[in-house]
DNA sequence: GTAAAATTTGACCGAACGGTCAGTAAAATT
DNA sequence: AATTTTACTGACCGTTCGGTCAAATTTTAC
């Protein structure tokens, strides 16, 4: 029992060194060296833990989309009613952006290099995709059911996603309110 | 006048190859020999031109900022007319990302270093910041004359710039209707 | 308590990095 | 034509990079 935690532990300091570190440079802006100064270890224990910069960076990701994935999914879970689901989805991703903004970072600085870089991070990249899509699917229910605007789910699924990107946060909130209003047929209330 | 083309000529080499790079890779991906060897010259060529790599940087950036500021209000100068303003506004933004997907991939990626990093790169985040703030003017505009559907300009301008972000450019001209229906209390007609 | 396993360390590696500088060739100036 | 200036080169620099590995230390299993 007291191994488990302490074996976590290093891992997740790792770990949590690199996110924050990554967030805020970037992948190239940040060395080895200065995670295992964040971590408080040497850098041939991350070594040990994680077989390359790759690997680290890989895990980090996936568990950054996982994250993401489970706020908006959880929430929307039980509802049935789909421009409830819709609401939701825009409320929670914008809250995401709003209230984790090293994740939300991280994703707008890296998205680029996962998406369009070589296939070394393959899993990283599906990990990204099958969030979209996932995303995408619940817009393509809206446009079956009627209730989207004329907007393509790619489109709003894209939109979305874009908010990440958005480097004055104090705007967050108009911008949701402008997400559902164009998305949804339906007149939104406050 | 044979001498004016050749310096010119370099220098440009040097530039294009530099930006097309930063584009595809970021900043910290790329390094002063792959520009060299990129441009056909050799690297120390390039610190005879430039300084340093963050200067280079910031005069492609700065270049950059001030063909995507002419691109836009260069087509809006002699309009008077807000809402016609704006929606050319839109319109050419969108544009500009469809059709010079290095220049805006560029953008997309250096952003949040320009805007958050240190003082050394003061220029790039000025050049960057005062663009923003002539588009939010626009909409300031709009604002004044009630032309806008109850978004604050700066989330306008928001949502505009997070327009380079996206990754599917497929969807560019979809969301262009979108931002112009939602911004715009007038009816948008094609 | 002891041996084995796991974790951690320090020293090291070759390659890559941004940058420097003396020398040379070409172009411009006198 | 001689001299000066400009453009370019190759060799070099110290530092940093991602990564390796044997040894030391700590933890675990019995």
């Amino acid at each position: 029992m007291r191994k488990e935690v302490k074996d976590n532990e290093t891992k997740t300091k790792i770990i949590n060194a690199a996110r924050k570190l990554f967030s805020e440079k970037g992948f190239d802006g940040v060395s080895m060296e200065d995670i295992a100064q964040a971590s408080g270890v040497r850098k041939s224990l991350i070594y040990y833990y994680f077989p390359s910069k790759e690997v680290l960076f890989e895990e980090i990701w996936i568990n950054v989309i996982d994250e993401l994935e489970n706020d908006i999914f959880s929430e929307i879970e039980g509802e049935s009613n789909i421009t409830r689901v819709i609401k939701k989805l825009i409320k929670k991703y914008i809250e995401f952006v709003m209230n984790k903004s090293e994740i939300s970072k991280l994703i707008a600085r890296e998205r680029m290099n996962v998406l369009d870089g070589d296939n070394q991070m393959g899993n990283a990249k599906l990990k990204y995709v099958g969030l979209m899509k996932k995303i995408e699917n619940v817009f393509e229910k809206g446009k079956q059911e009627d209730v989207l605007n004329d907007i393509e789910p790619s489109a709003a699924t894209e939109m979305i996603s874009a908010v990440d990107s958005i480097h004055k946060k104090s705007v967050l909130k108009n911008i949701e309110e402008f997400l559902m209003r164009v998305i949804l047929k339906e007149k939104v209330e406050h």
